[in-house]
DNA sequence: AAACAGACCAACCGCAACTAT
DNA sequence: GATAGTTGCGGTTGGTCTGTT
């Protein structure tokens, strides 16, 4: 927890000295206060607050600093519980806080550690530096009620897609196609979530479901599903295929950064908005432990059962079906290669396409122009990281190319309750989001085909 | 212009975790 | 170990603003 264990409940000398200034602060409700507090219990005032308590308690904090709140009553006179002194500062009064409306790229953000997090507001904020949890919180609840009234998608399609591929690679099950056609209208209706004068953003993908393998990719639908099985663990750090190259070179035989959660799909883009004030915030270190597995505890809608996902999640197969899955996934990686290798548009402005697509757009986009070679390289890594688990799904070791020393036990099976929990937000090394971007990286959210431009469908 | 609905925002409430005694 | 106090978090509510009918 982030408190100050040294908030003590004595008044140091400095604290006596100002409650003896509180008396003669001419602050009217102070002075009544302090006559009340000999014959009546304190009536603590509540609703909006005023600016003169504004500046009662921005004088506390600047005198004592935070924390401390039930104190401030004490000190300043001001009617309010500590809670409420907490909360107005944390909101509105301290400083570096960023006001206005989202970013794009904090929006993305936000859908990616919500798909990841779930309702856990203030570990998002974590990444949004000058963001509140209940700035956040309320972002996403008005944006998910309008969306789902709309029959809209909740999560962009580059992170809807990413839980479809993280989702499908914990369905080893490589059957023939019956969720190819759901798969279609699932992006589809990602899709439907753009109004965009560029390509569908969801083409590339669209084309992958449409192929007969990588269609198993993304179906069925449901918009997430938390992992909690070594099957998930593959998807987990060829996520790193996945993630845009803009702040290191995407290569997944020389990650860049610590492995990611072995449990938890990497829904990590890239999508960094590197901020000037990175350092600012204490960040969700990764952890060199094990990453605690936290399900997000809201999903809206069709989350996948408990039981559903762990059977799909954990069951193994029987060494035949884990070869023929093997065979499979060689014809269907050959295909997803392929699919990558797709042209650039005309124009040869890759990033234009922007949106869903980006998420193997990006790749290959400007910021990251990858050579054949280069993807070959990636798809042979990827492809070499999932086979190994589908042949000794339990225990095989990262491959020591891809593997981190940082997180050299993140492949083991780990219990959840064996780590710090404030090292442990995520298993991933996500970005933080705030600041401008430096003007020569361009995530290819322009503002014409974003996610956020339907805030207003409905 | 008035009524209404929806969006947005600030604040409150209850609970849980943590620390000090 | 029990208890009280403090803090942080997430869910919810209520007020205000804005757009539409």
């Amino acid at each position: 927890m982030e408190r100050s264990p040294g908030a003590a409940l004595t008044s140091s000398p400095e604290e006596e000295e100002e409650e003896k200034a509180a008396d003669g602060h001419g602050e009217e409700a102070g002075v009544e206060q302090e006559d009340e507090e000999e014959a009546a219990p304190v009536v603590l005032k509540k609703g909006p607050w005023t600016t003169a308590e504004d500046a009662m308690l921005v004088d506390h904090v600047r005198r004592h600093g935070e924390g401390n709140w039930n104190a401030v009553q004490r000190l300043t006179g001001l009617l309010r519980c500590g809670k409420s002194c907490r909360l107005r500062w944390t909101n509105h009064l301290r400083p570096n806080l960023k006001k206005g409306s989202f970013s794009p790229d904090e929006e993305i953000l936000i859908a990616q550690l919500h798909a990841q997090l779930g309702n856990k507001w203030a570990r998002m904020a974590a990444h949004l530096p000058g963001r509140t949890d209940n700035e956040i919180k309320n972002y996403w609840n008005t944006r998910t009620k309008r969306r789902q009234r709309a029959g809209l998608p909740v999560y962009p399609p580059e992170v809807q897609l990413q839980l479809a591929l993280a989702k499908r690679c914990r369905y080893d099950d490589l059957s023939p196609l019956p969720g190819a056609a759901n798969a279609v209208q699932a992006l589809d209706a990602a899709a439907a979530g753009y109004t965009s004068s560029r390509p569908a953003p969801l083409d590339l993908a669209r084309q992958l479901a449409a192929t007969s393998q990588a269609a198993q990719f993304l179906s069925p639908p449901p918009p997430f599903s938390a992992p909690s099985s070594p099957w998930a663990k593959p998807f987990a750090r060829n996520a790193l295929y996945f993630q845009f190259a803009h702040s290191s070179p995407v290569s997944p035989s020389k990650p860049t950064r610590p492995l990611h959660h072995p449990a938890t799909p990497d829904l990590s883009l890239g999508y960094g908005v590197r901020g000037a004030d990175q350092s600012r915030l204490a960040p969700l270190s990764p952890s060199p432990g094990r990453p605690r597995v936290e399900l997000p505890s809201n999903q809206f809608g069709q989350a996948m059962p408990p039981t559903s996902a762990a059977a799909a999640a954990g069951a193994a197969l029987p060494d035949h079906h884990q070869h023929q899955n093997a065979a499979s996934l060689e014809k269907m990686l050959q295909e997803l290669h392929d699919a990558i290798k797709v042209d650039p548009p005309a124009n040869g402005d890759a990033e234009r396409h922007g949106g869903g697509g980006a998420v193997l757009e990006r790749h290959g986009g400007r910021e990251n122009k990858l050579d054949g070679q280069h993807r070959d390289d990636d798809m042979g890594t990827l492809f070499d990281m999932m086979i190994p688990r589908l042949n000794a799904p339990e225990t095989v070791p990262l491959p020591p190319a891809a593997a981190s020393p940082n997180h050299s036990g993140s492949t083991s099976q780990h219990s959840s309750d064996d780590q710090d929990p404030s090292t442990a937000d995520l298993g991933v090394d996500l970005p933080v989001a705030g600041g401008a971007s430096p003007p020569d990286q361009d995530w290819g959210l322009d503002g014409v085909c974003q996610w956020s431009n339907m805030s207003r469908i409905c």
